[in-house]
DNA sequence: ATAATCCCTCTAGTGACTAGAGGTTCAAGG
DNA sequence: CCTTGAACCTCTAGTCACTAGAGGGATTAT
């Protein structure tokens, strides 16, 4: 049995954290000491590496919610899963490509040369979106 | 003289949104009609346009009240600027390259062929850390 | 027994909005 | 001039995934 402690420690999430998952339905607690403090089994500890790994790869908690539920039915399709993973990849590409033309148009602009704030580019640009290349 | 809702449609900027700028001290308001209803000029409608076009590059609310204050002052060297604008670019950088890290990760574990949860990579993967090739 | 560390619950704050309640003002048509 | 409907006003609370802090109780090592 791990303390809340020990878990934080042996998954990497903090204890505050532990307890916003638990909040949000993602994690019970199986066992309480006499004096009212959490006690987790192996159990919960591979449940919330579940859980920090998934966040690690940036789904959500609603995401991770049906992902738990999901492993819990071994014999099930995993088709749900698949369908999961390819919309958060999706949404991934798709933060990926608008970052990547934020990325191209802030490298024109901090290209400027200009010494003072009447002819800076950074300013010029931000003040007329009709200097930028391309859209954003 | 442009009401809150005219202003909204010529620059794009939800109604909420002008005001949500104008608690955050980014926006100040010119005039009130009689019955309190705010008025911009031309004046307002530059400076909105500068937010908008500012947030749309990813600038944050407090980055953009120092851009604003430092385009009030066109003699001066523009230093500031271009040292907020280039810690921005290697923000978005930085972000660009952890989602690219997930991307991959995701494409690869996407790739499962099995039938059942039992088999699936996504969920053996997300229960699994080893099973990552990068670090994430 | 005591001190240090851990743990408990509860509330509120973060950023950049968005939604809604409940009421007032404006502009156009009759 | 009067009515109607759209637009406007302020204020509060909700979003997401935590994080910080208050004010207390439990556990562990000495």
């Amino acid at each position: 049995m791990f303390s809340i402690g020990e878990l934080s420690r042996r998954c990497g999430v903090k204890v505050p954290t532990i307890r916003y998952y638990e909040q949000m339905g993602l994690l019970e607690i199986e066992d309480r000491s006499a004096g009212n403090q959490r006690r987790y089994s192996v159990d919960g500890l591979n449940r919330l590496s579940f859980i920090r790994h998934s966040r690690d790869l940036g789904f959500s908690i609603e995401d991770i919610r049906q992902l738990l539920e999901l492993s819990r039915h071994r014999e099930q399709p995993c088709d749900d899963a698949h369908n999961i993973a390819a919309r958060h990849l999706r949404s991934v590409q798709g933060r990926i490509a608008r970052l990547q033309r934020l990325e191209h148009e802030l490298q024109r602009i901090s290209q400027c040369e200009a010494g003072s704030v009447a002819d800076c580019a950074v300013i010029e640009t931000l003040a007329d979106h009709t200097h930028c290349d391309t859209d954003h």
